[in-house]
DNA sequence: CTGACTGCAAATAGTTTGCATGACG
DNA sequence: CGTCATGCAAACTATTTGCAGTCAG
């Protein structure tokens, strides 16, 4: 996970402000675990400092998205949230709760040799893969029986 | 790929009324490789039949996704675009073309021992996952030379 | 005939933009 | 101090809902 002093340094060096509205979001999604919807992030950042408004939250999703310190999680229908990329991660993928939203990261999704092969069969040049399981994490198994 | 015939069948088993909207919209849904957002749907439509509305367009995408015919594609930014769904194919994935649009189905997934590990090594209970690949097919690949 | 389906307009939700003010560096 | 960042309000886009009229079965 990247923390949120390394996120703060990156922005220094690139010339960005570090205002308390950016400083109160980046202590949001870097503490948490989940993915979060801007609103989700709204919320939480508002509740500790209410000065921060919806927008600045959007400004600034959008930023650490350039900045590529961010990543999008597609399941659950929604297709909009957000979670703070871990350190020098270029290929990862996740592993989501449908409970309560915890994430799981994990590396190696070995699925080069699928690619491989749909390259073969199909004629395309493959340049991404989009890869997520979802299920429901040890805690939640306790809580909820099913 | 699930023709405009079966689907239309199965409307009617399930009692549901074929209205020449519907057979509009399913002329385009069925007839298309794509995926199509719901707008792009009633804009073709609409070329063809003037008096379908976009609210039925998204009505109907309601309806037969709630029968289970049509399923969503993620990849592009583009949330909210849709597909018919191959027949009785309970699981299969997509790999799309990011130049045309045009999608390929394909079956043998293979990720179960993936899934196997991750169960293992994290406790999760894995219900299910995404999965998809993007790339630029054959035909692309002549005309945009990379 | 009658309930399901439709179109329209209005409501709602999510996101972006313009502009004047404020504060980081 | 100058510039970048912020908040507000308004604009926009995407989607949903209420309602009265219409039509498939």
């Amino acid at each position: 996970m990247i923390t949120e002093r390394q996120i703060t340094s990156i922005l220094k060096k690139r010339g960005y402000k570090l205002t308390p509205q950016r400083k109160a979001i980046l202590k949001v999604i870097t503490q948490s675990y989940d993915h979060l919807t801007p609103y989700n992030i709204y919320e939480r950042v508002h509740q500790e400092s209410p000065d921060v408004g919806l927008v600045t939250v959007y400004r600034t999703l959008d930023l650490l998205t350039k900045l590529g310190l961010i990543c999008e999680v597609h399941a659950e229908g929604n297709c909009h949230s957000y979670l703070v990329k871990r350190p020098s991660e270029q290929h990862h993928h996740h592993l989501l709760c449908s409970q309560c939203g915890t994430v799981v990261d994990f590396v190696d999704c070995g699925v080069e040799e699928l690619q491989e092969r749909l390259c073969q069969k199909t004629g395309f040049e493959i340049h991404d893969h989009l890869l997520e399981f979802v299920g429901c994490c040890r805690n939640c198994q306790k809580t909820t029986p099913s």
